[in-house]
DNA sequence: AAATCCGGTTTCAAAATGCAACCCTATTCG
DNA sequence: CGAATAGGGTTGCATTTTGAAACCGGATTT
């Protein structure tokens, strides 16, 4: 049967994964963030199938994660850039990265080294941070209850 | 043909989607961080297929992001909890939440609320931050290249 | 003793994926 | 100029993956 879509679960998450969540999207995201921008990049940067790169880059076209700019002097020429929504996806990327080099380190060779561009310094690692810009745990959290609940049920 | 795989990709985006980047096993993560930890309570929550559930959570397993812990007193009662791995998602699913609650706002109700325990004030966006805490977008940052690379090509 | 719960496995149809071949429109090369 | 090539796809087909539902065997409950 068909993959199952969360397009109206009520969990962000899920909506989250289902523009994004599969295996392609979020690395064409990446490779967009390196600055690919090309069909033709895309493909051999990434190993993809061309029908499967057609589909993911029209859905994230269609979610307005890219946008597909006609480049072409005579209209047979494409780019396809990040939209604010998908630059927006930086954290998600980074935080990723951070992951995956923390538990997965590639055998051959150092992480990926971020820098700021201003001051030269490697990038913090991702947090969740309280109000002060402490980090926060998953047990230093807890889920307000939503104020239609909470009168609901008062 | 079957689904490609990065196991051994030297991109640390890549070896993580490999491990929670498909459809159903972030969900099962953050449903873990929401505390459940049953079998059947991950089928009731997600809606899953057994099968499928059965493969991820045997995936994740073997992934090290959950643990399978027995404890049925006569050894057929278990549970799925996280491990430190896995607890160390949290980022990326904060990240990934906020970005859906930004740009796919829920047609019903307002976004999830986190909030420190501590403070009781909600907890901050997820962004990525120099060494002073400012927050950086995709522009304010470079890729330094790695010492080996540098030394080769000198 | 019968029914139910838990955690699966099996079976089978419907999608999704990957590869290779093909297509059409520029553009470039000889 | 004509031929070859690049860009951006589409089509067909074989292989996997997914999902639903049926089944299963050991605890536990009734």
């Amino acid at each position: 049967m068909a993959r199952k879509r969360f397009d109206d679960s009520n969990c962000s998450v899920a909506r989250a994964l289902n523009e994004v969540g599969d295996w392609w999207s979020l690395l064409i995201v990446l490779h967009a963030m390196y600055g690919t921008r090309r069909f033709v990049d895309f493909q051999q940067q990434l190993g993809i199938a061309k029908n499967i790169l057609c589909d993911r880059l029209a859905r994230l076209v269609d979610n307005d994660v890219l946008r597909k700019v006609d480049v072409g002097e005579h209209g047979s020429r494409f780019e396809y850039r990040l939209t604010e929504k998908g630059r927006d996806l930086f954290p998600v990327v980074v935080a990723l990265r951070q992951w995956g080099d923390k538990w997965n380190p590639a055998p051959d060779g150092q992480p990926l080294d971020l820098r700021d561009r201003e001051s030269g310094q490697p990038v913090q690692p991702v947090t969740v941070q309280n109000s002060e810009g402490q980090p926060l745990g998953i047990r230093d959290v807890f889920v307000a209850e939503d104020q239609e609940e909470a009168s609901r049920s008062a």
